[in-house]
DNA sequence: CCAAAAGTGTTATGCTTACACCCATGC
DNA sequence: GCATGGGTGTAAGCATAACACTTTTGG
């Protein structure tokens, strides 16, 4: 390791010309299961909030991407990984932590039912308890993290409705009915089952898998998705080009 | 000033128990002017990238508001105050600043024409020349910034697309025309003007002000902003509610 | 009277919504 | 055979996209 911007001191630490703030990560990581949407967290064993419970995070490495530091607190301190992950956004009032000065920047993450099933969910060696909360029955949070929360659930809704990430929170394949009661879940509301269909299956993210779920009642059809169609922002425009025929790609900033 | 997280010591600095990176922010400052998206850049005068270009910035204090410290930087560096302000995103590559450690939050701002007449540009006392590039002809820039601004410019041609948010860099009153060119401009394509009219008006974000621009033609009416709809996120859904008629609120979150 | 920008409607097409019944299986 | 969830079509209304000419002013 590099420390050229760091100084250690006689008094052990590191100094700086000027004061800085602390950085750390926060994750925000959803997962589907018993048509439930679920957050984990972490319960606290120290003060502040001591006994209160909080996302997964802390603090970034002194040379590591901040993606890299969500990716690992996530697996030191609930020991999963392998999940969608993307910035939320970056939480900085200066009392949001009694105890000094932390700038955080909140990743937005998503768990697959598959991945769910096969990872232990446990807790670090510094954390407390870990577990799924159902997102609308929650506990006391700590710190502001109820706003950073809030905030995550605002964006989860927005990517299902304008892109195809509800995907990652089901199995590799899944019927219709169970992808449909994700969309409810996650929005807080009831679907039409008719149109749900059609509108999902004419924007062409899904194929049938050529399986089946057999199941307690008449088997239903598994689907998957089409890999191209991932995280393909498909939001349409409000001002189509003249010839938005042929899907053009926009232009390009030179650099 | 209340340096509870700080430890300054016998060498004159800032001591902590682990290192920190520096917090940083950087704002994207765009305005309209000749028929051109312009973005505010900063003339380097020292290494690294001495003489290349950059976007105004700086460090965050240690007990302010990363809001705040944005709308403070964009004071000092280039003397414009009150414009439109939000949070872009948090770039922190380990490498990005070839000195130190940098997490810088990017600010992304809107300067009206009416502000921008009337304050006069000028550089901070550290900072080089400050003056306004046109977004397509840009310098080279330093550090990462194209990839900030390229950022910037996607972010806002989106809110264009589906927010209100394009009166921001018009002056209060505008026709119908000078709106066009905007939209023309920021997303780099020409628009059909019936219907560009047509769905402007049709949003109902706008009203007619009962002036009229005289110029060299024919004069124009002047519209402006309903304040009401000013930042009014109204994007539609793509899976209404069933009783989508009346317009009903999102489901809260219990904190 | 000419140049330049402002202003204005209609049609065809496709998407959205609302809505109710039959089907296949397990027990 | 019945309970349960899987699966399907249509009609009405609405928004979109394409398209060209007239109006008003200044010089």
């Amino acid at each position: 390791m590099n420390h050229h911007s760091t100084m250690p001191t006689a008094l052990q630490g590191y100094t700086y010309e000027y004061p800085r703030p602390a950085v750390t990560v926060d994750m925000i990581l959803f997962a589907f299961q018993n048509d439930r949407l679920t957050v984990l967290l972490i319960r606290r064993t120290h003060d502040p909030f001591a006994g209160k419970w909080a996302l997964p995070g802390g603090f970034v490495g002194e040379h590591e991407d901040l993606y890299d530091a969500a990716r690992r607190e996530l697996q030191e301190e609930t020991n999963v990984s392998n999940v969608y992950l993307e910035q939320l956004y970056t939480f900085g009032q200066p009392d949001r932590d009694p105890r000094m000065r932390v700038v955080t920047v909140a990743y937005f993450a998503l768990l697959s039912a598959d991945e769910l099933a096969e990872q232990q969910v446990r807790s670090g060696s510094d954390a407390g308890d870990a577990r799924w909360w159902d997102i609308y029955q929650l506990p006391q949070l700590a710190f502001d993290h109820a706003r950073i929360l809030e905030y995550a659930l605002q964006r989860l809704r927005w990517k299902l409705e304008w892109t195809a990430l509800g995907f990652l929170l089901l199995p590799k394949e899944f019927t219709l009915s169970e992808l449909q009661r994700v969309y409810e879940t996650v929005l807080h509301e009831a679907l039409d089952k008719r149109n749900f269909r059609r509108k999902i299956l004419a924007s062409g993210v899904l194929e049938e898998s050529g399986n089946m779920r057999a199941g307690d009642h008449r088997p239903a059809k598994l689907y998957r998705f089409s890999a191209q169609a991932i995280e393909l922002e498909q939001a349409r425009r409000r001002f189509p080009k003249p010839d938005s025929h042929k899907r053009s790609s926009s232009p390009r900033l030179r650099t």
